[in-house]
DNA sequence: TACGCGATCGTG
DNA sequence: ACGATCGCGTAT
């Protein structure tokens, strides 16, 4: 292939704060080798989060059973259960027994449409724009919660295929009660290779 | 054991 | 604007 597809590693993690990573994951691609096939999307919106503010599941550093994968090794895939029917996915950022991770809350297909298709139930638009949606689409659910995005060997990782977000917006976060007002949440409308 | 509420989505 | 739907955290 001409391009070069760089699976990132640990040093795109290193020296960065959650909310830089927040921000540089727009225009990665999230991969999920599933059984169906392959699924690959590029990261179009993001938002982050960290014990220190309210609306952190692991806020004051509060582990439980739930949440004990933020506190993680940064490249750990956290994944929770909400609503009573929807599961969303965070990618952890900090430091050992920190909390703080990025939510990825939308992608842009860009591979494996028909099987992001299948998982959705064959709805036929807005496949992967919206947290649970993507989480839908990926197929992923509680037995990917702390897979190792940084293991060679895992199933789900992420790529760099040189997409570069136009036009970042910053804004507040959404569909939270609590530190509403801290612009968390990252968005790009398109992606440029 | 009991209760209230969500980092949402789809329909109306 | 609202209902679906249930695990988790917190309180009894």
């Amino acid at each position: 292939m001409s391009r070069s597809n760089k699976r990132l590693s640990k040093t795109f993690f290193s020296n960065k704060t959650t909310l830089e990573l927040a921000q540089a994951l727009l225009g990665k691609v999230l991969v999920h080798k599933s059984p169906a096939g392959v699924i690959k999307g590029i990261i179009n919106e993001t938002e982050a989060y960290s014990q220190d503010e309210e609306s952190c599941h692991a806020f004051g550093g509060k582990r439980s059973k739930r949440n004990e994968v933020m506190f993680w090794r940064a490249g750990h895939l956290y994944v929770y259960f909400t609503y009573g029917m929807h599961y969303c996915i965070n990618i952890v950022t900090g430091e050992p027994d920190r909390a703080e991770a990025v939510l990825i809350r939308s992608v842009l297909p860009l591979e494996g449409q028909d099987i992001m298709l299948l998982n959705r139930k064959g709805r036929q638009k807005n496949l992967a724009d919206g947290p649970a949606k993507l989480a839908m689409a990926y197929g992923f659910g509680k037995a990917h919660n702390g897979v190792d995005l940084l293991d060679g060997a895992s199933v789900i990782y992420l790529e760099d295929q040189g997409y570069k977000p136009e036009e970042i917006t910053q804004t507040e976060r959404i569909g939270i009660s609590k530190a509403k007002d801290l612009p968390w949440r990252f968005v790009c409308r398109k992606c440029i290779q």
